[in-house]
DNA sequence: GCCAAAATGTTATACTATAACAATAGATCG
DNA sequence: CGATCTATTGTTATAGTATAACATTTTGGC
């Protein structure tokens, strides 16, 4: 497996790992988090990372989670989905994808992080990475600067390994 | 002058830089690399290019945009900003902000770059930079996940210096 | 002047997100 | 247990962002 996938998106099409799998730890992991946390993982809010995460390491707008939310949860709105995904960002458990108005699962809710996403403009899959190289560089050129950095944004377009094999 | 503002937003309130010449420089240079190019910088997306810059170096909106050229511009609508946004983005004349919806004048628009931004969440000035170590350390990353990188979104919130200087 | 291409006008609609208030379900404490 | 307080969810309405599709006008080259 190449280490694109390794690293963050095990889901792409044709790729073989088991999916479901991966889904389940998420969901127990987040179980977990929540338990330890005391804040409450409700059906509904459950019921949505699940989504997230059954999207296939790909983001997932929130349009995209109301439509699959319908089907067995009839009263589902545009707050009802945006006041989960609120509360699954507030948990670290999903990350907001800001150029593509899209959400993703985090792969690693337990530490505290900022993301840092390549996005493979072809097939959707989104990988995460959180390396210090980028940060460091980033951090000393704001500090240069004077600047004060919170929060950050680093999202990298481009083809993964897979997608870029098979257009040559 | 602190080197945030030196290198990017000019125009803080306060600052006392003459931001009327800062925006005809802008559009001096939109007009000879324009014509450079043999494209149309017809009036009205200088006056969208002048609208953005007159913003003082924050980001502005497209709606924001539209509310403003309404002024003068009795027949203006959406597709009316966004044909001309596209227009000044294709040629790199200015930015999007990902995480803003919003747009920006580029500092530099004679060389080709992808822009990375230092975003004051307290005045809402945003300075661009194009640091090659930040790039380096992304490429490299990329490079070692087998990713073929394209397009990178760079985008840091926190404090300008100024605004950090007036909270303590 | 005529033509083709580029730009703008116009109408409609899709997509993304939040405000505000009502109803319900869960936790807590007596 | 039951009252009560708070968190969560329901519900309606609306704000904000962006594009599709087709008509008309403007521009530049011949």
């Amino acid at each position: 497996m190449s280490k694109f996938r390794e690293t963050a998106t095990k889901s792409l099409s044709g790729d073989g790992h088991d999916h479901g799998s991966c889904v389940a730890d998420a969901l127990q992991r987040a179980e977990a988090i929540c338990a330890a946390r005391g804040v409450r993982l409700t059906k509904l809010r459950r019921h949505v990372l699940e989504l997230i995460w059954q999207s296939g390491h790909a983001p997932i707008g929130a349009y995209d989670l109301l439509r699959r939310l319908d089907r067995d949860h009839a009263s589902a709105v545009p707050p009802t989905v945006y006041r989960a995904l609120d509360f699954l960002l507030e948990q670290g458990l999903v990350h907001r994808i800001e150029s593509l108005n899209a959400f993703l699962g985090c792969a690693s809710p337990q530490e505290e992080h900022v993301g840092q996403f390549l996005i493979c403009d072809n097939c959707g899959a989104a990988a995460e990475m959180s390396d210090a190289r980028i940060d460091r560089a980033i951090n000393k050129v704001a500090a240069e600067l004077g600047f004060t950095a919170n929060g950050r944004v680093v999202e990298v377009r481009g083809l993964c390994p897979t997608c870029r094999a098979a257009e040559a």
